[in-house]
RNA sequence: GCGCCCUUAGCUCAGUUGGAUAGAGCAACAGCCUUCUAAGCUGUGGGUCGGUGGUUCGAAUCCACCAGGGCGCGCCA
């Protein structure tokens, strides 16, 4: 028996039986038999459904099927015993020596360990996209979620299979970056020497001048850098947008992208693919999609309705160009022409993902701000309608995120420029505490980032209970290099144990969990769920922090003991196989494992 | 008015894709420090899983309706 993943062995030797038992059973069927861990230890270490979902294509009653079950599963060598319960249920307790079994595997396979071999993802490309924070400035609170929810969920495809393509998409179109690009205007103004006042110039702003945080000032330094005074009149004045305003727009999104690469950067997010939507949209890709719906009988001209109950006080109907996103599920057909023509945001974000679907994508991923939950529909049907039905859209959306201190809310407020940026909040409290507890909660929950918890060093803060339990775990390590000087103690050596002397039910509760890490993975990513990394690692640091206790009341029961080697060193390796797959899942969430508490 | 997401212990939240007697942490109460880190551990109490029906061997989980909370709803991105 060698393989990682023991519950997914065990499903293989109850499908051989069940086989045995009803030779002609449906593959659909057969895909519903699990094994899973009990609930109670009392109803053994794993228990499988099979009886039950395949009682009636076998057209035999479960508890007949459970009973032959019993009889072909006793005699595998893995099994001590089986025995039927409740409704059909087959109870299975495994040989300690099963699970023991475990820690070499784990020790040899480092990291690794928990990694698909052939699951579902396995050649399935995904493209997932998040972050895509707008260019008009440093990043905040808001972008952090989605940036660390998509980077953990990309580890963690990839770990369990999939091929990941992380993408970031920046919205550099469109009208913000025009306000964005007259706020930097006003800046390099001032830096050289204007005698407009600020009323002044907002007054000669379209829309007036929004992006008043202090950010832009560098970038008017840099423009003046760059150009001196050519870019305004010569009474230092507002010259023709014209003259100036590609060359301004240029200059700050690049400023903008290089502070949020930055941010990215120092969150310990590193994407593969920046696509630009500017450039999409002058490559004239929304009109060609738009053709390509067109010759598929999609687009129509038409009057949408006004929204029913809430119609807006300027409302007037008004021909446009529609998509019939309704034929695919949607609510509403969806413009992709503003009644002047000019193409629609839509029209702009459907073109960008047909050329994902045409970088051969089995499924497309976006993780985004719970705000944009309306628009998941529509652009569901869009790839749907695209790649005919072939490539999956799917989005993963992030609820807004509260920062607490002191238990009193921070209040957010862009206008003022006295939000809190993403830079602040790592400064405060660190790359690895952020992310960790941003996957501390479901992703549509919304969440209250406590930043006196995150800090806290008790148990209620999960970063902290992980971080203890893999220090104290190479803590034990590095005491027993100096207990037993010249011992080879990495994990390869220990991979050799012989571990047979644990036999203590704490330890085979602690081994029962590390069992679970592979199930966890393949599960955590089929339903697109980071946070359920960070669960485990917690019910695993609780029952590391339970066994280390126990040497407490009782000197006998700690890790080291001088005067028995052989039985210390089984229980280094169990030490070492649990700090492995605590560095396996913080390698997933992007936390760094700490070697001791300081 | 419509759509999506929520509602689980006093509080903050899990719940292994429909499994057996629903679990943690905090708070409350009762214990444990000449220690490989007590920055912790053990135990006790606390639940009509928002409500009512339905689907089936079996529902916190799926469906319908209702109540409460959040987000969104043509030419913003």
């Amino acid at each position: 028996m060698n393989a990682t993943d023991l519950y997914a062995h065990l499903r293989q030797t109850v499908l051989t039986a069940l086989a045995q038992i009803i030779p002609d059973l449906p593959a659909d069927i057969a895909a519903r038999v699990e094994v899973t861990p009990t609930r109670d230890p009392a109803h053994g270490d794993m228990a499988t459904n099979a009886a039950m979902v395949s009682a009636k294509a076998a057209r035999q009653p479960p508890a007949k099927i459970a009973a032959a079950l019993v009889q072909h599963l006793a005699a595998a060598p893995e099994i001590a015993a089986a025995e039927t319960a409740g409704p059909g249920f087959v109870n299975l307790r495994l040989h300690p020596q099963t699970f023991r079994a475990l820690l070499p595997i784990i020790l040899a396979n480092g990291e690794a360990y928990g990694d698909a071999t052939a699951g579902t993802g396995t050649g399935t490309k995904i493209n997932l996209e998040y972050v895509s924070a707008n260019p008009t400035g440093p990043m905040h609170i808001g972008h952090c979620r989605g940036a660390v929810v998509g980077d953990a969920l990309a580890n963690l495809l990839t770990k369990a299979g999939y091929t990941v393509t992380k993408e970031y998409y920046i919205n550099d179109a469109g009208a913000q970056v025009v306000a964005l690009a007259w706020a930097a205007y006003w800046r390099y103004l001032q830096a050289i020497g204007t005698p407009l006042t600020e009323e002044e110039f907002a007054a000669e702003v379209p829309g007036g001048l929004q992006y008043k945080g202090d950010y832009l000032i560098p970038v008017g330094e840099m423009l003046k850098a760059t150009h001196g005074t050519a870019l305004a009149t010569e009474a230092k004045g507002i010259a023709a947008p014209e003259t100036w305003l590609d060359t301004v727009k240029d200059t700050t999104i690049a400023a903008m992208m290089t502070e949020v690469r930055e941010d990215l950067r120092l969150l310990g997010v590193q994407q593969d693919i920046f696509t630009s939507e500017r450039a999409l949209v002058a490559s004239g890709a929304a009109d060609t999609v738009i053709a390509k719906l067109q010759a598929d009988g999609l687009i129509y001209e038409g009057v949408l309705e006004p929204p029913k109950g809430k119609t807006p006080d300027d409302w007037e109907p008004r021909p446009q160009t529609l998509f019939r996103s309704t034929n695919f599920g949607d609510d509403v057909d969806r413009p992709l022409r503003k009644s002047d023509g000019s193409n629609t945001y839509f029209a702009n974000d459907i073109a960008y993902h047909a050329d994902k679907i045409g970088r051969g994508y089995n499924e497309l991923i976006d993780v985004l701000g719970a705000d944009h939950g309306g628009y998941v529909p529509r652009m569901k049907a869009a790839v749907k309608a695209l790649s005919h039905d072939a490539v999956k859209f799917d989005a993963v959306l992030c609820q807004i995120v509260h920062i607490l201190k002191g238990g009193v809310p921070l209040k957010m407020s862009k206008r003022a420029g006295s939000y809190v940026t993403l830079r602040d909040l790592l400064e405060e409290v660190g790359k690895d505490a952020v992310r960790f507890t941003m996957l501390t909660r479901k992703a549509d929950a919304q969440m209250e980032f406590d930043l006196d918890q995150v800090l806290a060093t008790t148990r209620e803060n999960p970063v902290f209970y992980v971080q203890y339990a893999h220090a104290r775990c190479r803590s034990v390590l590095r005491a027993a290099a100096e207990m037993f000087p010249g011992a080879a103690l990495t994990d390869a050596d220990l991979s050799t144990t012989n571990v047979d002397t644990l036999d203590g039910e704490p330890e085979l509760t602690l081994i029962r969990r590390l069992a679970l890490w592979p199930r966890t993975v393949e599960s955590a990513a089929s339903a697109r769920e980071p946070h359920r990394i960070a669960f485990f690692l917690y019910d695993l640091a609780a029952d590391f922090h339970m066994l280390w206790n126990r040497g407490k009341d009782d000197a006998t029961l700690r890790f080291l003991q001088a005067d028995q080697p052989a039985a210390t060193r089984a229980r280094l390796a169990l030490v070492a196989a649990t700090a492995v797959v605590i560095r396996s899942g913080l390698a997933v969430m992007g936390v760094t494992p700490v070697e001791e508490m300081r």
